[in-house]
DNA sequence: AACGTTCTTGACCGAATGGTCAAGTACTCG
DNA sequence: CGAGTACTTGACCATTCGGTCAAGAACGTT
């Protein structure tokens, strides 16, 4: 769902994904109604089905903007860091804080990771990830910092 | 709900609370209706009705029963091991076999423990496994065998 | 065969859910 | 100020859900 979006519809539309987020992860994504989210906000069901097409659009696009949000926070976290080896665990570690920052994410990523309607928003992410440090291990390897082994299995362990 | 079960009853409960484990393994527990149940098992509503007072319920009986097979496993795996780091040994690769075995029911703890309204029925479990724990440690404490700690900091961490 | 009990059927019910929409309100910009 | 667009309302709808129940089939017992 495309839309021209006022800086009001944005923050309407911010403030409807945030507050989405915390009841998916609180009370689980099935038990948690359009209805709900819509009177703990005290705005009428219509407002919903402006900014979103559907209840499952609504989690998908959440998958999304936070699996970028994460993404940038590693970018930024290497920054430009020549070696590899470390660019490698300043990703990590810049993950795990995230995560311990944003714990309803983590518990939502798990949900969706089980179900097959969403399972595949996050493979996407998922993909791009091994990808990266495949990379990043192929670098490494030409540099002769590890042993030459097959990167993506590597990447796919980290 | 408890009713007196013919053999045949008795029959009838198992395959409905096995094929109801496997669907809400598969699918998850809320979108798995309880007419998704009684129609892939080709029998009527009431049929549900009869052994379970409701969905909420065969759940907690799911929980209940394998956590049990869980535990003989484990008992059983110790059988009269006298050395009790030995013996939690064994029974913690009991436990990593069943559930190796029953990949199904890992599933369904992992959802009851996000519940609200199941992680009670893991919890009466998690503690029983605590207190044997503890009690192996104590054991142990008293033979030498390791150092004295407070006995149920370590069960829990195990 | 006849009787009581266990088991099964499936139509039915009220409540809840995801989603729609005609109508109205608030902004924005010329 | 007037008109167009962005936003909001909340009653409404079709469907699905968990759960009930009167009726009957199957079974065990004597």
């Amino acid at each position: 769902m495309r839309r021209k979006l006022t800086q009001r519809g944005k923050d309407r539309r911010r403030q409807l994904m945030d507050h989405a987020a915390e009841l998916f992860a609180e009370r689980g994504y099935h038990p948690t109604s359009v209805a709900d989210i819509v009177e703990s906000l005290r705005v009428g069901k219509g407002v919903f089905y402006w900014y979103f097409s559907s209840k499952e659009e609504l989690l998908a696009e959440i998958l999304r903007e936070s699996q970028q949000d994460l993404r940038r926070r590693q970018q930024q976290a290497i920054g430009d860091e020549p070696n590899p080896v470390v660019r490698i665990e300043l990703g990590i570690r810049a993950t795990i804080e995230w995560f311990l920052e944003h714990r309803k994410y983590f518990t939502l990523f798990q949900f969706a990771a089980s179900d097959e309607r969403f399972a595949p928003v996050l493979r996407r992410n998922h993909d791009v990830a091994i990808a990266d440090a495949a990379r990043h291990i192929k670098e490494a390897i030409v540099d002769g910092l590890i042993a030459d082994q097959n990167p993506e299995m590597l990447a796919e362990a980290i």
